[in-house]
DNA sequence: GCGACAG
DNA sequence: ATCTTGTCGC
């Protein structure tokens, strides 16, 4: 009951300023030892009023699974556009928590710095892990894309910025929306991004971390 | 004021 | 996100 009434009187005017003071302290650098030993990939599923977070960590070199945790929990807060962290943070850190090994970098369902105040949940999670995080979204939130040559990539503009990349992981296939989500460089983020996708327009850390969430309905974690 | 709007 | 049948293609 409780649950509801904070959800209904999610205070978006402090949210708003919150996301903005955040943002400022985003760090668009590569802060990670090279070369890359694990890339992480973290993703939610909802299950009635429940969340489930679930984390996947893939070796990088070999793109082999490694190690995946899960955790569930009720959901406190309803999904508003622009909004999302505040919903996902809860279960995405939940799961974390459980790990073993710590990823040196982590894909993120979701858009980093490509949001109206400059912090989506991928840029949101990073501060609050205070780990390397790139955002990876199926769907423009903000922005506009640029058509440049054939590249891989086009840049995701807002406002007169790049904010992000859309990112063709697969030859003629819809791109994913690649942006920084903190102590990353939007070209690393590519890289990265462009790795991680084998054979699928997803990258395997989000495609298995997806899988894990979807397995933990229906059941504890 | 109106429309758009990650998951 | 979630729900949901059939269909096309490797």
């Amino acid at each position: 009951m409780s649950e509801l009434f904070f959800a209904r009187r999610f205070n978006t005017g402090n949210a708003r300023k919150l996301q903005i003071r955040l943002s400022e302290k985003v760090i668009q650098k590569d802060c990670f030892s090279e070369p890359i030993q694990y890339v992480g990939g973290v993703d939610i599923a909802y299950d009635g009023k429940e969340s489930i977070g679930a984390v996947a960590v893939f070796e990088y070199e070999q793109m082999k699974l490694v190690e995946t945790a899960t955790s569930r929990q009720t959901t406190t807060i309803p999904y508003i556009p622009t909004f999302l962290s505040f919903r996902e943070i809860p279960p995405a850190v939940s799961a974390f928590k459980k790990l073993q090994r710590t990823p040196d970098v982590v894909l993120v369902d979701g858009q980093g710095i490509a949001h109206p105040r400059r912090l989506g949940f991928a840029s949101h999670l990073g501060l609050v892990l205070d780990m390397p995080t790139i955002g990876v979204a199926k769907s423009v939130l903000c922005g506009e894309v640029r058509d440049n040559g054939g590249k891989r990539w086009k840049p995701l503009v807002y406002k007169g910025n790049v904010i992000g990349a859309a990112v063709e992981t697969r030859p003629h296939v819809k791109p994913v929306y690649v942006s920084v989500g903190h102590k990353v460089s939007l070209e690393s983020a590519i890289k990265i991004v462009l790795h991680c996708a084998r054979g699928y327009r997803i990258p395997e850390p989000l495609r298995e971390a997806h899988k894990e969430a979807e397995r933990g309905k229906g059941g504890k974690s």
